[in-house]
DNA sequence: TCTGGGGTCCTAGGACCC
DNA sequence: TCTGGGGTCCTAGGACCC
């Protein structure tokens, strides 16, 4: 085997929310237990001792499932799939609100956990993150030797050590990049340790099918399956002249990298915010004359709930956008860049109205959101505009 | 049984500038 | 006499991810 450049390892911990949950309420272990719903009713202890949950099959309304325990997906309930559709499925699972300060305890420990073993970590959301393994003592001295066992010694040590902060567990892939270790990461889930090598592609990623390449979504795979490519093999054998002609110069490229295990992407350490936004789907679709008054309620919440959030992350923000969402799902985006970046709730709300202006109401409203982009550090904003010196008289550089 | 909320990145056209 | 070739910014939509 050769020595890879890097092990890179991708760490997703098991079923995330709703295993919290059970830390809280270990008396449904081995329980179908789904997070989800806006409202849905905490748990009550009754007078004798005993519990009463809210079941699946009690709940309507628009709400979807955030996670489920793997018993609940044993009966075929998932992530992203209506609460409605999940109770037909499972009508006596239990349902639990999602607490969402309680995740993010739960994703700082872990976090920090994995930081006293590996400190350079990629942060991808709540509950996974990348670590680069490279450079850690126990993998960086087994080179020469035993490479393997190092880097396995090293992802048990990592998993021990999430388990000791949280007391949930885990599941590591560790390959030479992101997106290798991404997908064994997946392999053997739940509380799962996965290293490869690229010597292990065709026989472990291969036969894989396209959507566990993180990348192809649901329009990507049906595409893929509708040319005949079922198989993560199937794109590696696909001519790549093709795969371009196919989905452009682009994605067919990176179709035809991905597929044979390439990906060179570093781990990014530290990122800035890009947009922060605020979104509200409506328990029944909304009419723009009708509810005008509900609704330009829910704007000003919006905004002022944006702007707490730029207040709290210290940003100000250039660009304001709207979002709406009609019944029958047609989405609409509107755009405002202004000349100063803003905070204020009321600057933010009028830069809202003249995108909203912008906008045909012709159907009603399921969803509205506001979002800003553009953002500057709250310091940069505050600072006063800067002194501008006469524009230098410019040598005329047109051809005209 | 209609499909949450918070994000990122890409594409593509038009404006505008040199 | 029909009309180059960059570059950047803005806007809208869409795919994808957690």
């Amino acid at each position: 085997m050769q020595q890879p450049a890097r092990w890179i390892a991708h760490l997703d911990m098991d079923a995330f929310y709703a295993s919290v949950e059970l830390l809280r309420y270990p008396q449904l272990r081995g329980e179908a237990v789904v997070i989800g719903g806006r409202r849905a009713d905490a748990p009550q202890q009754l007078a004798d001792g005993s519990w009463r949950y809210a079941r699946l099959r009690d709940y309507t309304g628009r709400g979807v499932v955030t996670t489920s325990t793997y018993a609940a997906r044993d009966l075929g309930v998932f992530s992203a799939m209506g609460l409605m559709k999940a109770a037909l499925r499972a009508p006596d699972a239990i349902l639990l609100p999602a607490d969402f300060d309680s995740y993010r305890k739960y994703s700082r420990l872990f976090k920090a956990a994995v930081a006293e073993v590996a400190p350079v970590i990629e942060d991808r959301g709540i509950d996974e993150i990348y670590i680069d393994l490279t450079d850690v003592p126990g993998v960086r001295d087994a080179v020469g030797h035993d490479p393997l066992g190092g880097v396995k010694a090293v992802a048990r040590e990592i998993k021990n050590s999430v388990g000791r902060a949280t007391g949930l567990t885990c599941s590591i892939g560790v390959t030479p990049n992101k997106l290798l270790s991404k997908i064994a990461s997946e392999l053997d889930k739940p509380d799962g340790i996965t290293v490869l090598t690229l010597d292990d592609i065709p026989t472990r990623i291969w036969p894989l099918g396209v959507r566990k390449i993180n990348g192809i979504g649901p329009k990507a795979g049906d595409r893929l399956v509708k040319l005949g490519l079922e198989t993560v093999g199937d794109i590696a054998a696909a001519d790549p002249a093709w795969l371009v002609e196919q989905f452009g110069e682009s994605y067919g490229q990176w179709l035809h990298a991905a597929s044979h295990g390439r990906d060179s992407r570093p781990i990014v350490t530290h990122s800035e915010p890009v947009s922060i936004s605020r979104e509200t789907t409506f328990e029944r679709d909304l009419h723009a004359v009708h509810d005008k008054a509900l609704l330009g309620g829910i704007l000003d919440e919006l905004c002022e709930s944006l702007s707490r959030d730029l207040a709290r992350k210290r940003y100000a923000g250039k660009t304001v956008g709207i979002k709406l969402r009609f019944e029958g799902f047609v989405t609409v985006t509107r755009d405002q860049t202004l000349k100063l970046p803003i905070t204020g709730a009321a600057d933010i709300r009028h830069a809202v109205g003249l995108c909203l202006k912008r906008v045909k109401f012709d159907k009603r409203l399921r969803l509205m959101g506001v979002r800003i982009g553009n953002l500057v550090h709250a310091s940069q904003a505050l600072a006063p505009p800067p002194e501008r010196a006469a524009e230098p008289a410019r040598e005329n550089l047109s051809l005209f």
